[in-house]
DNA sequence: AAATAGATTTAGACAAGTCTAAAATATTTT
DNA sequence: AAAATATTTTAGACTTGTCTAAATCTATTT
């Protein structure tokens, strides 16, 4: 068994490769909240274990066995969040903490019932897509909110879950993965983008915009 | 917020306690499969924080502090069992072992909503009552099979939850909490008691019938 | 290209929880 | 009641994961 300490550094590095590409310490420092030096010595262990690949001062690399692991957690991290949302009603903003704790207790046998409960489902709550058993993972092609040209339709693909503030305002203004918006315009001098949905008219800052992922919607 | 090897200790404490009055340090080191010195040494920081008194060489006490603790933690383990039984179907002989996880992760929250979707129960799969969440807990008054006279009516209340094996045995036979059944007798020599349930016999050997509580029924 | 700033690693300490072996105390047997 | 046995505690070590401070390496600036 492995600690909760390492599913958690593996995952970090994973979404970390994802987002960034290079995974350097001091940005694994920041995600987990630990000191650097915490972090080298945690590279160390990894090291030898074989999950990821270390060369000094330049960062850090998942091997495949190493990979394996991060997405069976982000795999229950995910379905966790979509089961606390589906079968216990907790709302959007919130299941992500809880299923920070859930995805180290999760059994396989548990794994398999609540993913069943669900109906095999293919993206949790804020769209991000579920790994499957066997590692693999659906790509998308999608675009950065922030990035979309003033009047285009647009369908929501996934928002990032690390502020519930921000799921919460996206809430109460409706906008969810799968819903579909039109892009009114962008404010110049990093201003809102604003964008139409339901008839409404609503502001999202350009930093919010860097967390919501579209794709072009219909047309 | 406590560790949860804390959790653990006072969950055993309390459990020794209910079950034989007295707590000795070789009685946790038995139950938590640590030695006994780690037993002592987690007994004084257990006692710096006033959740138990200790008197060297003497066993061990709860105060009404970690009682309390206690308690949550036995709500949460038996809150779990029952709703992985409900909510996904996992058999009875297998909940134990997952809520001894899910226990120390579960968030007030989630409790709530686990209670309200559960319909505020009053016991869990094996029939043991669910601590309330301001710390009192149900009181029946019940005897171990193994007591009672032969030709009795009796109704099953409780089965112990730490034999898994045992567990499914009953299963087999349809011995549940609630079950009506008649004790037919009691085999000499330390032998199995015969009880009979929907129209046939089975044998439950005096050991098994040690971990069945049952009370008077019908009449 | 040298100086400076920034990032990373090393060294050494600490806390939690565990262990084994030895010492101290209780209990049981003779 | 003394001896033998069993239980409990102490002492000291080990592991995991963390920290701070100092040393080392890399990248940037001038």
């Amino acid at each position: 068994m492995l600690s909760q300490s390492i599913e958690d550094y593996l995952k970090a590095i994973y979404e970390v490769e994802t987002s960034e590409g290079k995974v350097s310490t001091s940005a694994l420092s920041e995600k987990l909240g630990v000191s650097p030096a915490s972090v080298t010595s945690m590279m160390k262990k990894l090291s030898e274990r074989k999950l990821i690949t270390h060369k000094r001062y330049q960062g850090v690399k998942l091997t495949p066995a190493g990979r394996k692991i991060a997405l069976e957690i982000i795999r229950h991290h995910r379905l966790v969040e979509l089961y606390l949302k589906e079968a216990l009603g907790v709302p959007w903003d919130k299941v992500h903490q809880e299923a920070e704790k859930w995805e180290h207790v999760l059994s396989e046998d548990l794994e398999d019932r609540i993913d069943e409960f669900l109906g095999y489902p293919v993206t949790d709550p804020h769209g991000s897509p579920i790994p499957r058993r066997d590692g693999t993972m659906l790509v998308r092609q999608c675009s950065v909110l922030v990035e979309v040209e003033p009047d285009t339709l647009v369908k929501v693909v996934e928002v990032s879950d690390h502020d519930p503030e921000l799921l919460r305002y996206l809430g109460t203004i409706g906008l969810y993965p799968e819903t579909e918006m039109t892009v009114v315009s962008k404010q110049p001098f990093k201003g809102p983008i604003i964008v139409e949905l339901t008839g409404k008219e609503h502001p999202i800052g350009r930093n919010a915009a860097q967390y919501i992922l579209v794709e072009k919607a219909g047309n």
